[in-house]
RNA sequence: GCCCACAUGGCUCAGAGGUAGAGCACACCCUUGGUAAGGGUGAGGUCAUGGGUUCAAUUCCCAUUGUGGGCUCCA
């Protein structure tokens, strides 16, 4: 959590409630070896090594210690020991995980601060409150207890991790336990079993997704909003197969690096197969399928590629970290003269994609070579050059970048998007890369203009990531409910008596003659009860149908996210339907224009 | 992969060392109702899997598998 004015204060809270906490812990085990405690941005934690692991239960009692403590009113003091002392005083005291980041601290300062509050005493910068009695009451709560590795280093040992939530009033931590509380119940697992999505099933395996029919209505959808996109930017499609032998990712490099996270080969005919866990190569291989002239340049491959990655087992979650994935994959082999045009169109599409699903928070990390990184091919100032392209494309498009030395993909920089949704879910939607390297590797040349050969750019893009990731996303943006385009069901017909099931009936079929996912509710439960499941479904327009409507040959329409509702001759809302979908309108959104008029 | 917790009908969850229960969903019957739950009846579970302790285990112990919260990793 980054120290400002503004929220000093609150940081001096949490900082505080951390040294309490492992005053507390340090009551009922005294063993206990410290880690580190730091304020984060929803309150605090600290890091202990014990003798015996904490359970869920014990949060209630050191919680209980905590407030005793406050309310004891102890002062905090600062004061300071000699680097060379305070590494003796840590051993003595039983705490070597802190002696031995005092160890480091003491190449840089002479003297290392502490501070105290009544009989606990830890090394520490601060700042604290003056006296427990500055933190206001009930403005903390014990939330988790974690694993973590000491430093973050996982051939380290693994501590454990008390968190706790901490605000500046009783008030706002009751508010902020409620928005998680809202943001749980869109979370797309539970949406996704409620709104029959897919499944996961142990007999598949771990991260392996079936997708139900709903959620492959989604996965379509989107595909074709792709295909779309990327036919008017100019795209070709390509498909390639799933297995591939290993000698293409030594070509490419990466099976010396992802051995790990790859699936372990199939062995056949003397060959091994490898799942393929990106799609890159295949596409350099399309390239080099045949001689290429300068004037197929830009040459766009578009794929939605499916791959496998063999993700460790821990970090598997839902569909945002599957270990089958469709990647939003194509390669872009361009001039250099091209390059800059190319990758300003990339980035623009995120922009389109973004402003057409209303995800308004996004950033980006540039990330650029070392020069004394042994991490990146030598290539001179050609890193500079394609830098400085990446560079200004973002700045041309106004795109918020943080630059990162270091961080680069061997063969170019990489710019990272970065998306939050209205929930506060903040995930990496892609990765795009400009390599001017990984043509030699695989000797990709095309003929220009002068009648010799050239090394092309290619441009990595997936302005939607993997199907997987970025469903998953969506669903907890639009908290499950889809416009008409993407939505599973479109309409859903309720006729107010049986009387009127045949007329709903005659609307099923010309609606679903015009290729609508339209549903005709015919079942047993009462009126109230057709409304109510319709709404629960989330599904985008519902049709009722009764006396009034049949006489007149109109509909009523009522719509998911708007309550009131009206009433249109079948024909006209027939019509504006196909605009929604064939438009891609975002009617799930209360502000939405509709196109009322053609 | 590592740490902790959890695993009971399709879903959400009760439950106890002596062979299981609710609500929703589902099926059938009645009801034909104008905007978020009409009524009745019924079916459905080797209590995740494999060992162990016990006269007796779904309940206690161990392992495995899976899930959740974190950590590490992420082409």
């Amino acid at each position: 959590m980054e120290l400002t004015e503004h929220n000093q204060e609150l940081y001096k809270i949490r900082h505080s409630l951390a040294h309490i906490l492992a005053q507390a812990v340090l009551e009922i085990q005294p063993d206990a070896e410290l880690g580190f405690g730091p304020p984060i941005s929803t309150g605090f934690y600290y890091d202990f090594r014990l003798s015996k692991p904490f359970s869920p239960e014990d949060l209630k009692d050191i919680e209980k210690r905590m407030k005793k403590i406050i309310k004891s009113n102890q002062k905090f003091e600062q004061y300071e020991k000699s680097s060379d002392q305070t590494v003796d005083y840590l051993k003595n005291h039983n705490q070597p995980l802190k002696a031995e980041y005092a160890g480091e601290l003491g190449e840089k300062f002479e003297n290392l601060s502490f501070y105290q509050n009544g009989p606990f005493t830890d090394m520490c910068e601060g700042p604290h409150v003056e006296s427990t009695r500055k933190i206001p009451k009930g403005c903390f709560k014990l939330d988790s207890i974690a694993g973590s590795y000491w430093r973050g280093d996982s051939s380290q040992p693994m501590l454990m991790r008390i968190y706790g939530l901490a605000f500046e009033s009783k008030d706002k931590l009751t508010q902020f336990i409620e928005e998680r509380r809202l943001a749980q119940e869109r979370d797309h697992r539970k949406l996704g079993r409620e709104l029959d999505l897919y499944v996961m099933d142990d007999e598949v395996g771990q991260g392996l997704p079936l997708w139900l029919p709903n959620g492959t209505v989604l996965r379509e959808e989107l595909e074709s909003l792709a295909k779309d996109m990327e036919f008017q930017q100019g795209y070709q499609r390509v498909a390639t197969p799933h297995i591939t032998k290993e000698s293409l990712y030594y070509t490419s490099g990466h099976l010396p690096y992802y051995k790990d996270t790859m699936y372990a080969p199939i062995e056949i005919d003397g060959d091994n197969y490898y799942l393929k866990p990106m799609n890159c190569p295949h596409h350099h291989k399309i390239f080099d399928s045949r001689l290429r002239s300068y004037r197929e340049l830009p040459l766009r491959l578009a794929e939605y590629g499916t791959c496998y990655r063999y993700e460790h087992s821990g970090s598997l979650s839902g569909l945002l970290r599957v270990r089958a994935l469709a990647m939003n994959d194509a390669h872009i082999y361009c001039t250099e003269d091209q390059v800059r045009d190319e990758f300003k169109a990339v980035l623009q599409m995120h922009k389109d994609y973004y402003e057409k699903f209303r995800i308004n928070q996004y950033w980006t990390r540039l990330s650029l070579h070392a020069s004394d990184g042994e991490k990146f091919i030598e290539a001179g100032d050609r890193w500079e050059f394609a830098e400085g392209i990446v560079r200004e494309c973002l700045e041309d498009l106004d795109i918020p970048f943080t630059a990162e030395r270091g961080e680069a993909a061997f063969y170019g920089p990489k710019v990272d998007f970065q998306i939050r949704n209205v929930i506060g879910r903040e995930e990496t939607a892609s990765t795009n890369q400009l390599d001017f390297l990984v043509a030699s590797r695989f000797g990709l040349k095309y003929k220009g203009e002068d009648g010799k050969e050239h090394e092309p750019y290619i441009i990595h893009r997936a302005p939607l990531g993997t199907h997987e990731r970025f469903i998953a996303f969506l669903i907890e943006h639009f908290g499950g409910a889809f416009p008409t385009w993407m939505a599973p069901v479109q309409v859903r017909l309720i006729p107010v008596a049986e009387a009127f099931v045949d007329y709903a009936y005659e609307i099923q079929q010309i609606l679903h003659r015009q290729s609508f996912r339209v549903q005709l509710d015919d079942s047993n439960d009462s009126f109230g009860k057709k409304i109510r499941n319709a709404v629960t479904s989330k599904i985008p327009n519902m049709l009722i149908l009764g006396e009034k409507e049949m006489q007149s040959r109109s509909i009523t329409w009522r719509r998911y996210c708007k309550k009131e509702q009206v009433s249109l001759g079948l024909d006209d809302y027939i019509g504006l339907l196909k605009r929604m979908r064939d438009q891609r309108f975002m009617d799930n959104f209360e502000d939405t224009q509709l196109p009322l008029e053609d």
